[in-house]
RNA sequence: GGAUGUUUAGCUCAGCUGGGAGAGCAUCUGUUUGACGUACAGAAGGUCACAGGUUCGAGCCCUGUAGCAUCCACCA
């Protein structure tokens, strides 16, 4: 027997491992199924995992589930990120806390104490998968950095420097100084800082005359080549072609002219800098200029920088500005705020600086990408996300100065330079590889092909690829899934995934980003401790729309456990009912009293909605239909009922009755197990006549059962409440022992008054076709109710009012609808009955209540 | 500057193809029924941001306005 209280912590012990050991997770047992294939989103070895991940795979897991009790055979393969910038900072950190730097350790000892930390955190991940219950296929776990990968990553490198779409060159790069490393354009984050606008007075050569120029980063002055000025502009036209000083360094420079800059913004006049801006880098190509690197790889002045070389740039932003004050030459300062480019990873500021990458070449690409994706982005409008990425994409920097990672695949000639780019290493002394590792999505953008065997065309490559469906947050679209379709369609010449699910951020209970610096995170495995893995999971997929951020609650997991403790007593009272030696019988739907079939046609409503609901990964609103029929339906209504059936006479209805309830349960635990699969295997389990685990069942299908006309269990339910609610305002105790009085003309199904006797509490039913009753007076489709008691005349004049009122507004409404000849004329042809029957009703009601 | 979302009960949010506004929590009454007090029975609470429009009919569709949020691009 179940226990009286759920209890998360009993119910999920060893749940797992059951599971697990029987091999449930395992895909492509059974082939004549239909395969469905997901691949994890490979978290980060660095960490722990967080709500957001808990979200995301719960989804999966959801799905996973649903789809196997639907006949699919299905994989969902799991698997880790090396996440080279991370991981790699968390382990030099770590080694700086020892006292020692990567340097001293050299490549190959540092990446064993990298390999160490993988394997450690690798198994928190295991441990918090395990927790969250998630039904990954383990025989299938893959590793950004494994054998299979690595020669992925290779193969794509090759082919595409071979047709030209990978290529080595010097450009402006987004250089993070803490960890010294190239980063892409989307690994920086921009951000409003407040910082100062410092305008300069530049004497011009051979006149007494200064030209203002004005500038946020003066430490890079010493990089200056030319000044410019817009050749439309009145005020500087005259002087293009003269030289002014830069005060930093006395030097020349040109004053060129360029429709670029803008006439309106600071002084009109703009220092050009094109070793630090990309935007002075465009003008230096475009005028042949010289490119003057004045920093370091750790943001510290170079020679350039004369006196002020070794200085950090913001020791000798201050100390120049200093300087050209003392010399005069400072205008003014202005206090700013712009923004301003953070890595992703440190929260440096990053320099834009000049220097010798990888890219991919992303035009051809993006444009194949955008022409060829079968992708179904759900919900739809995060395609015109993507879409709108796509095209504005600028190619992507991929080198890392980095150890940990995929080292570049390619070779310099010691002597010639010449570049050789190969899959196998090369054993040529003349040769040296490259020293730079690939970034870390260059092969997250490889894992739903090559997880599956690509390059080789493997087994579960033909059985699994293209994959089903891909479940990730809107936050990585630009950073994963739009690179996995474009390199899907490069190698594959399919779209990697038919559906991308994307859903929101979770945030804290003000709605703010959960961040490590608010200190405002949640850890999955204390919500877990709390309420159990089963209330965490139905938390996160209920109860937002999609796509949209959802925010952490801590009333909504109580809320939610709730809900499981309801459905877990209402298990306990249907399973003490069916006794030991239970065996469940076929229901003949027409033979049953209209209570029992009001309940099944509920219920095959609900699973029809829950389904389709299911179908479009709808997740809330499929919970939501569940929640309502659990509640309302079965809950407070039907096992009230059952109650009456279960102890009459009627030994045989009775086991009817249990049958019906037997599967009704079955089927809510089916439904509320992709969510709760921790709580619904042990209700299972406890069903008799169950399978070894609920894993192995299929899901409820909606049935077409005959029409019937429920209207008199409506009724019934209706009386009830009134009855009830009377009691209620009328200062009646609830077990007040009132007498009824029901007008009909029907014949009342059989166990109608037994059902009305115990929930109103009356001590007298008596059923007429007319009488005289000075009750208060409740009026239905075909009943008439009078409800006697002892309350006062005006008591009851005050409720006949009340319900005149309110039927005569019913009445107007109805007749300004039927008045309008369009609403009559247009409006479809049930609608039109329907409001015309109402009004036929509450006309007959009116007369009979007054 | 461009794009996307959002504005519904005190709070957090649902609301499917347009057909009498819903949930959870909070509030107020009252507890009795051999599943459940993590509960039950009830109650109260809404100009669905605003202004127009389409429609017989708009929370939902269209246009505009305002607030909030996020993303992208950016000015030295």
């Amino acid at each position: 027997m179940l226990d009286k209280r759920y209890d998360p912590k009993k119910v999920e012990e060893g749940k797992y491992s059951f599971w697990k050991e029987n091999d449930y997770f395992t895909a492509g047992k059974d082939k004549s199924k239909p395969p469905f294939s997901m691949v994890i989103p490979p978290p980060n070895v660095t960490g722990k995992l967080h709500l957001g991940h808990a979200w995301d795979t719960t989804v999966q897991d959801i799905t996973a589930r649903y789809k196997r009790l639907q006949g699919f055979d299905v994989l969902w393969l799991p698997g880790m990120d090396h996440a080279g910038i991370a991981t790699q900072a968390k382990v030099e950190e770590k080694l700086r806390k020892e006292g020692v730097s990567r340097y001293d350790l050299g490549r190959e000892k540092f990446l064993e104490k990298v390999w160490e930390w993988k394997d450690e955190y690798g198994r928190n991940i295991h441990e918090q998968w395990a927790k969250m219950g998630l039904s990954l296929d383990y025989t299938r776990e893959r590793f950004t950095l494994d054998e299979g990968l690595s020669r992925a990553v290779k193969v794509v490198f090759k082919s595409l420097y071979d047709k030209g779409l990978i290529y080595r060159g010097e450009r402006i790069i987004n250089y993070d100084p803490v960890l010294k490393t190239a980063l892409s354009n989307i690994e920086v984050e921009y951000k409003d800082i407040k910082g100062k606008f410092y305008y300069f007075r530049y004497p011009i050569v051979g006149s007494d005359e200064y030209l203002i120029v004005a500038t946020t980063r003066p430490e890079t002055m010493f990089g200056d080549v030319a000044v410019f000025v817009n050749p439309k502009d009145k005020r500087y036209k005259h002087l293009i072609g003269k030289k002014v000083i830069n005060p930093a360094n006395e030097e020349p420079l040109p004053i060129m002219g360029d429709e670029y800059v803008d006439i309106s913004f600071g002084t009109g006049a703009m220092k050009c800098t094109p070793a630090h801006d990309p935007n002075d880098f465009a003008l230096s190509n475009k005028y042949g200029l010289e490119r003057i690197i004045c920093m370091d790889n750790e943001a510290k002045m170079n020679e350039v920088a004369g006196p002020y070389k070794g200085m950090d740039r913001y020791e000798c932003r201050e100390a120049l500005v200093k300087k050209i004050e003392q010399d005069g030459r400072l205008e003014k300062i202005e206090e700013i705020v712009h923004p301003v480019g953070h890595s992703e990873r440190s929260h440096t500021v990053v320099e834009p600086y000049l220097s010798k990458q990888w890219f991919v070449k992303m035009s051809p690409l993006a444009k194949q990408a955008l022409e060829k994706s079968t992708v179904n982005f759900v919900p739809a409008r995060f395609k015109k996300t993507w879409v709108q990425w796509m095209k504005n994409v600028d190619d992507w920097c991929i080198s890392r100065q980095l150890w940990w990672g995929h080292r570049i695949p390619a070779y310099y000639h010691k002597d010639t330079g010449e570049i050789l780019v190969s899959i196998e290493p090369v054993n040529d002394p003349n040769y040296i590889q490259d020293e730079d590792v690939l970034d870390t999505w260059f092969s997250s953008a490889l894992w739903p092909f090559a997880t599956l065997g690509w390059p080789e065309v493997t087994e579960d490559y033909k059985r699994y690829f293209p994959t089903s469906l891909l479940s990730t947050g809107y936050d990585i679209i630009f950073f994963w899934v739009s690179r996995m379709i474009f390199d899907s369609l490069e190698f594959t010449k399919e779209s990697p995934f038919k559906d991308c699910l994307i859903h929101g951020l979770i945030r804290d209970a003000q709605g703010r980003k959960m961040s490590k610096s608010l200190g405002n995170g949640i850890d999955p495995l204390d919500v877990i401790d709390h309420y159990g893995v089963d209330a965490l999971r139905y938390f996160l997929t209920t109860g937002s729309a999609p796509g949209q951020d959802n925010r952490y609650i801590e009333e909504k997991v109580a809320a939610s456990s709730n809900y499981l403790n309801k459905i877990w007593n209402s298990a306990r009272y249907v399973l003490e009912n069916l006794g030991e030696d239970f065996k469940p019988s076929e229901i003949n739907f027409a033979s049953l009293e209209p209570v029992e079939k009001d309940i099944l046609v509920k219920l095959n409503k609900t699973i029809f909605k829950v389904s389709q609901y299911m179908d479009k990964y709808e997740y809330s609103m499929a919970s939501s239909y569940l929640y309502n029929f659990v509640y309302d339906d079965f809950c407070s209504t039907y096992l009230e009922m059952s109650k009456v059936s279960l102890q009459s006479e009627n030994k045989e209805y009775a086991q009817v009755v249990k049958s019906i309830l037997y599967y009704i349960l079955k089927d809510i635990i089916i439904m509320i197990y992709p969510y709760a699969p921790f709580i619904a295997e042990e209700l299972y389990q406890a069903t008799p006549n169950h399978l070894k685990s609920i894993m192995l069942e299929s899901y409820p299908k909606a049935h077409k059962l005959p029409k019937c006309d429920l209207s008199d269990v409506t009724t019934l339910y209706k009386m009830i409440q009134d009855i009830r609610n009377y009691k209620v305002t009328n200062k009646l105790a609830p077990n007040y022992k009132v007498k009824l009085v029901i007008e009909t003309k029907k014949e009342l199904f059989p166990s109608f008054k037994d059902y009305l006797a115990k929930f109103s509490f009356a001590k007298d039913i008596s059923v007429c076709e007319s009488s005289s009753s000075k009750g208060i007076k409740f009026i239905y489709q075909d009943i008439v109710m009078f409800v006697e008691d002892d309350i006062s005349d005006e008591e009851k004049e005050a409720k006949k009012a009340k319900d005149i009122a309110y039927l005569e507004s019913e009445i107007k409404r109805s007749e300004n609808m039927l008045n309008n000849p369009n609403f009559v004329a247009k409006a479809p042809k049930e609608k039109v009955e329907l409001e015309r029957a109402k009004l036929e009703e509450n006309k007959r009601r009116l007369i009979e209540l007054k």
